[in-house]
DNA sequence: ATTCTTTATAAGGTCACCCTTATCTTTTAA
DNA sequence: TTAAAAGATAAGGGTGACCTTATAAAGAAT
């Protein structure tokens, strides 16, 4: 007599990364959720195609998915929850900064609404992770913030960083290897043709980024 | 190219209950194990099945299924993790003690190895759970102690509460309310026959338990 | 306008984990 | 010792969430 429907941990999953990769609202392709999701994109239809009759998303075909309103606010709630968990590992636990994002993604799926107030109060309400994203109110509303990646600026321009996109512990990783951190102050020294490296001249030295990985470093002029 | 076995998340339920059941190693009857878990005795035994071909447990008919040498390292780890995030919970977050046993269990599964160790680490390597049980070691070994079931005791004895058996949240709650709890000091004042009620005499007042609660409260005499 | 690429869907599977009902065995208790 | 109770298993199902291999439809590029 168990009725089991889509469970939770997969639905948090999809609608965060729609939110992750749709930031602000903009329609994502099922072929790049599925790449993020790492399932093939036929599984992601079909599970984008229960969503949509659960009434958390929209799919507009050969344009891509988008939250309904209850669908954002689910997901805002999700990545609130991962980035408080962010906060804990980091600030607290002292674990390592490239692998806090999926350690708490972990953590997040096993974490009510009352845990994640008792931490978020622990922690004394943190605004921001610790990659420089945001955290979501608990009512699921999320500060528009005015920044660009990297790739959009021209050579010369100074900048500040901002925050990193959500990616993987490897990239983390390599990021803080060269100490492209939030709040790092840098000047756009080379920009390479053919879609080539773009260099950063940062206070630990010269770096060089390729474009995805630019594309993921958020940054204020 | 998927491949996968059965889910860690599964295997750690039942290598958890059936060390909390059998303490210490007593065969546990697959019944017990499917009432305990909230599943049918058909599915349990067929999961025990496939818990005995990984070499997890060992099932005699009839008699009931033990852990292997790794399955009860894997089940102290296990239940290492979730005490370590009750003690988190309760001490740090100050959240109810009788709702922190479901909370972190759900959070247990969530926790790999550096995790916990980081966790016992920043709890300053604490020795028991909020219920008084003790936290297994990193290396799996678990002290044994010498406690008996408040229903050992006779009319008269005095004792000392040392821990609350895993339950749910409302037998918690209702232990809680009458201040059954580990530390508190008691002597038995009444037990009624037709296995009837325990009368303990607390410094709080007399408080009725039925026997079976009572099986969950052990004592020091 | 036609080809090429991207995106979507249809059809048919797999696997873990759960279910019920019916049929054994073993243990226990009258 | 024999019947009842408790426990185990066989047989047959179901569901969620994934998979692959077509095929169809839309958008982009020549």
């Amino acid at each position: 007599m168990r009725t089991q429907s889509t469970s939770n941990e997969t639905i948090e999953m999809y609608l965060k990364t729609i939110a992750e990769l749709g930031d602000g609202g903009a329609p994502v392709v099922i072929a790049r959720l599925a790449e993020r999701l790492g399932i093939s994109p036929v599984s992601a239809n079909e599970m984008v195609k229960r969503l949509g009759e659960q009434g958390l998303v929209a799919h507009v075909r050969y344009k891509g998915v988008t939250l309904t309103k209850n669908g954002r606010y689910i997901a805002h709630n999700v990545i609130r929850r991962q980035r408080l968990w962010e906060r804990f590992l980091v600030d607290h636990l002292k674990m390592e900064w490239s692998g806090v994002y999926e350690m708490a993604c972990r953590l997040e799926h096993a974490t009510s609404n009352v845990l994640a107030e008792a931490l978020s109060a622990y922690l004394g309400h943190p605004t921001t992770c610790p990659h420089g994203s945001p955290i979501p109110k608990s009512d699921g509303s999320l500060p528009l913030v005015s920044t660009r990646p990297l790739t959009a600026l021209r050579v010369g321009e100074k900048g500040c960083i901002h925050s990193i996109q959500p990616t993987t512990t490897d990239v983390y990783a390599y990021l803080n290897r060269y100490q492209i951190l939030p709040d790092r102050n840098f000047t756009v020294s080379e920009i390479a043709p053919m879609e080539g490296p773009i260099t950063l001249d940062l206070p630990s030295g010269k770096v060089a980024l390729g474009r995805s990985m630019a594309e993921l470093v958020w940054v204020n002029v």
